[in-house]
DNA sequence: CACAATTCAATTGTGCACAACTTATTCACG
DNA sequence: CGTGAATAAGTTGTGCACAATTGAATTGTG
């Protein structure tokens, strides 16, 4: 019986909780915005730069269009995001804010601030957790 | 523009796509198991002690009955666990092996292996790593 | 230039996550 | 003891994740 992997051991489901903890910490804040986490991180893209193309939020994001093609036209109802067709590249479709989509930025400010303080970790545990973690995706990645 | 949370800043996003590639390492060996990752999950739990009650499966994983009870009745259906009422309080079902259930446990021992080995990590900074989420997780969930 | 291979986005289908609600059972307290 | 609160499991509905497939546009090579 001992010889069998046990849960509390596995860093697997360490990861798995916390990712699962920290969107719970995020989720009552997103909902006021009226996004989900994975809407948010899409528009934490967009922010950054746009316009964007499918395939280049995916990139980003380590997401599909089977994800993603659903999500941006939820985004699109929501009036924050617009879609077109690329004018050099017919394949493509661009995304790009609407006024809205942007002016939302200037309220999400306060977001990863609320997992910083329910967090309980030291700035320099936080630091040490995120380096780790970025060593531990691209090793995992590069594996497949 | 640049006063915005940016993705690559975020600890969130971090522990996000941690936590999806760990999973993705885990898939090909799951899908030869002809389990998913959270259907692994329970069968962890299940090995260590059974019979669990639905309420208990759901404490260890954090998950509840609207995620529990589809799994659970696809589990059934692979032939692997057992529910029945429980007869001291007809509330709750308890989940048992199969002996198919039993079975399959001897040949999940490389499993944990996989990710160890693809991590790249040496075994103190997983250590360390697991004990961080540990603490992070636990901060997280008591402060909702 | 033709056309096969590739790329991009969308769709379909399965399964997980979670909120909200329903139903059945048990518990608590008056 | 009886009834209202609490608890357990299930169902419904929404949205994400990912595999597999489709169809359109582009690229590479003969």
């Amino acid at each position: 019986m001992s010889d069998a992997p046990r849960l509390r051991h596995q860093v697997c489901f360490a990861l798995y909780s916390a990712s699962k903890a920290a969107t719970a910490v995020y989720r009552p804040v997103l909902d006021d915005l009226g996004l989900t986490y994975p809407q948010y991180l899409v528009m934490l893209v967009l922010w950054e730069q746009e316009p964007r193309s499918v395939r280049e939020l995916g990139a980003e994001l380590g997401l599909d269009s089977g994800t993603l093609s659903p999500l941006l036209k939820r985004l699109e109802g929501l009036g924050l995001v617009e879609r077109k067709r690329s004018a050099e590249d017919e394949r493509r479709v661009d995304v790009v804010l609407t006024d809205a989509g942007t002016a939302l930025s200037a309220k999400t400010q306060a977001v990863p601030q609320r997992l910083a303080d329910a967090a309980g970790l030291s700035a320099a545990e936080i630091e040490q957790l995120h380096a780790t973690l970025g060593k531990l995706t691209a090793a995992l990645n590069s594996s497949l």
